[in-house]
RNA sequence: UCCCCGGUAGCUCAGUCGGUAGAGCGGGUGACUGUUAAUCACUAGGUCGGCAGUUCGAGCCUGUCCCGGGGAGCCA
């Protein structure tokens, strides 16, 4: 029995070889007088290699009559291929039957819309583009851990099930196993006491809090995982479920966390076009023409720096007609951020030292005791991919934050007690994934760069 | 959640003035061919998103609900 060699090696052959098995899914089959052309496609790499199957092989009659989506092993010669668009094909000896395609085999050979793939989630990996970002996010996923390991972060897990109702990030996913048609209830208010953990339990809407005490320990540290926000957004840029990057740095202030931002940003776009080279040609093709030259810039240029009170000035000047107007306090609407970064600068853009007002009450407050030392970074297309802060570090600040912002310091004993014991200036970021992955693809709804999109009703698959 | 646009064959869409529906692709059958989204011929395929209403008559008009897209808010 030989070895099964996936598709991206067959390719990559620098040589004929006498006898390989390949196994794969057909994407198309083109029948001939005395024999007929398969495009197989294993999903290890975007290409397909062609295979002849001469009509005197056994069960010929049966091969000939697969349809797209048939899933078949292929014993055979790898030979330079007598046709024109590509080097090796596949000489089949034995062709295996594995699993069948009838005819209602939803994806056909053409193109179908992103809104009718959506629909068929389970199958749209087999098709180019969505095999592409899929092998991509897999790729960067690994380029993110490579990144923060080459610098000595390292990764926290911090937990999915929270008890803290003040991460503050957005409307939190209630976690119970409590009879929702029964629900036990104290004076009229649910009783969590009898709720598994003994009181109120949610999903995750940061890690930022918990990671925060490890970087108080450890350093230099970063989450990556799944995130969760209950809001009712219905937008090509938000989802229920999203998987975050929250890195955060000890010693460090604001600029260290801009520039972290900055490199972390140019580094995965870079390992994208060196990595992924096949995939990213399929979107810059065929998703976003623009798109090569977007990621080039981005590599190339450092990203523009630009206090909130200057972007507001830059604003109130553009003489451009927005809906929102601009004002100092208020927060930049997307049509302003939209202009800064694709319109004014055409580049990345880091706007920082926003209002306290408008930002989470972890932030540090600045001298002018205005504004605190917040930062987002904006790209174009997709806006804000960045949100980060160097983090309120004085006890007595933080305390009073708190306080004036109404929450009650009881619930934050356990965050508060690292600013009381060996407190250090630390700054970090939350990077969204799927985000990031839009911009290395031109891809423009983030629903169709993660497997299984969550949105406001909507939990299939 | 708000504003705008859309929902017609498996997919992508057309459908005039309100008079019971068409194309391309895909499927099937056949022809032809070292082909590249092959080509050509024939063929099957429809509760026009759901419900209610107006009308002699609704894919088309009205109301409502559901779903999708674009934009906005919330943010990553």
């Amino acid at each position: 029995m030989i070895e099964r060699t996936k598709i991206i090696e067959l390719l990559k052959s620098e040589k004929e070889q006498e006898s390989v098995l390949l196994n794969g899914w057909i994407r198309t089959q083109r029948e001939s007088k005395a024999f007929s052309f398969i495009e197989l496609n294993d999903g290890s790499c975007l290409s397909n290699i062609q295979v002849i199957v001469d009509n005197d092989i056994g069960g010929y009659e049966d091969i000939v009559k697969l349809t797209t989506g048939a899933a078949i092993s292929v014993t055979g010669k790898l030979v330079a291929s007598m046709g024109q668009g590509q080097k090796w094909e596949i000489q089949a000896s034995a062709i295996e039957i594995m699993g069948i395609a009838p005819d209602d085999f939803p994806l056909q050979k053409k193109r179908h819309t992103d809104e009718y793939l959506r629909t068929i989630a389970h199958l749209r990996p087999r098709s180019n583009k969505y095999s592409a970002i899929f092998r991509m996010r897999s790729k960067l996923s690994f380029a993110i851990h490579q990144f923060f390991q080459e610098r000595d972060f390292q990764w926290i897990h911090t937990p999915i099930i929270t008890g803290s109702d003040c991460e503050g990030a957005g409307e939190m996913f209630n976690v119970t196993t409590m009879d929702l048609n029964n629900i036990p209830k104290k004076d009229g208010k649910v009783d969590y006491e009898q709720c598994f953990f003994g009181k109120e339990a949610s999903l995750t809407v940061s890690g930022q809090l918990s990671v925060e005490t490890f970087c108080l320990s450890l350093g230099n540290v970063y989450t990556f995982g799944p995130t969760f926000r209950a809001e009712n957004s219905n937008t090509s840029r938000h989802m229920s479920e999203f998987w975050m990057i929250e890195p955060e740095m000890a010693f460090a202030d604001l600029q260290d966390d801009m520039k972290l931002g900055q490199e972390f940003v140019q580094y995965l776009i870079k390992y994208t076009m060196e990595e992924c080279a096949e995939d990213l040609e399929l979107f810059a093709k065929f998703v976003d023409k623009n798109l090569m030259a977007t990621l080039d810039n981005i590599v190339s240029n450092d990203f523009v720096r630009l206090p909130y009170t200057d972007a507001v000035d830059l604003l109130l000047k553009s003489n451009q007609k927005f809906e929102f107007p601009v004002k100092w306090g208020s927060d930049l609407q997307s049509e302003h951020e939209r202009f800064l970064t694709e319109k004014h600068f055409k580049q990345p853009v880091i706007v920082y030292d926003y209002p306290k007002d408008i930002k989470a009450f972890y932030m540090r407050m600045n001298d002018d005791e205005k504004t605190v030392a917040a930062m987002d970074i904006l790209v174009p297309a997709i806006g804000e991919i960045i949100g980060g802060s160097q983090r309120e570090e004085r006890y007595d600040v933080l305390k009073k934050r708190i306080n004036d912002m109404g929450f009650d310091e009881a619930d934050y004993w356990w965050y508060l007690d690292t600013r009381k014991y060996g407190t250090v200036p630390h700054a970090g970021f939350g990077l969204g994934f799927e985000r990031l992955l839009m911009l290395v693809s031109g891809i423009s709804n983030i629903r169709d760069v993660i497997p299984f999109p969550r949105t406001p009703k909507n939990l299939e698959f």
